[in-house]
DNA sequence: ATTTAATGCAACCCAAAGGTTGCACAAATA
DNA sequence: TATTTGTGCAACCTTTGGGTTGCATTAAAT
């Protein structure tokens, strides 16, 4: 199953194991001792985690340590920093671009 | 309703959304034209967009313009921001860390 | 040898997500 | 005025998401 990192960190509760692990391992259950809910459902969460990458598991015995794969957060990265020069320029621009519109279009001036 | 940030961009027509009107608005109509998928799907995802505050939406007679608010990404980028030297400095001190867990722990050497 | 963790996972549940068709309605146009 | 265009939205359907309980398995501890 192919796992996607923007859908893995749109769960809050994935964004908090995330936060846990990212300073140093945890096993499944130390993670999910920090949570309400159950055990399965946050095993599900860490399944959902190494699927996308985001998480690697290296087991000692009976225990597997959760670590976080940080590096793979590039791609959210990637994709917001190509918007950060738009959304500055953007704000002059917005009222003219408008304006524009509405003359090529010779639309009334009244925006409701 | 109030809708997350990080939930809207996780799906990938919405993404897809924002790329198409980053750099000019377009009405409601034009971004559907440019998918597969119903009018409707489309308006449902605008919808979403609005609710979240990545889209604000300014109508002219009947036409609505969805422009993209980008600003909004900063929590995003602050989010995955805060982890970014983490994981350069992680990557030389994983092995350390779980060795020294290992030691610590008493556990046998041997990782399967 | 028994018992006690730590874990994976099947089998369920219910709510939410993403999609569709169809209809209503106001603005622009013929 | 009649028609077309751009839009919102209800009603519905199916899949996915996030949660639960319960059981099996294996390693560590008694």
């Amino acid at each position: 199953m192919r796992r996607d990192v923007f859908q893995a960190i749109a769960d809050p509760t994935r964004r908090e194991i995330i936060n846990m692990i990212a300073h140093h391992p945890l096993n499944v259950n130390a993670v999910a001792e920090n949570f309400e809910v159950s055990r399965t459902a946050i095993y599900k969460h860490i399944k959902m985690l190494t699927e996308c990458g985001l998480v690697v598991i290296t087991q000692f015995g009976r225990e597997r340590y959760c670590e976080a794969r940080l590096e793979r957060l590039t791609e959210v990265s990637d994709w917001v920093e190509q918007y950060r020069r738009i959304w500055s320029e953007r704000f002059e621009n917005l009222e003219n671009y408008l304006d524009e519109l509405e003359t090529k279009k010779k639309r009334p001036g009244k925006r409701k």
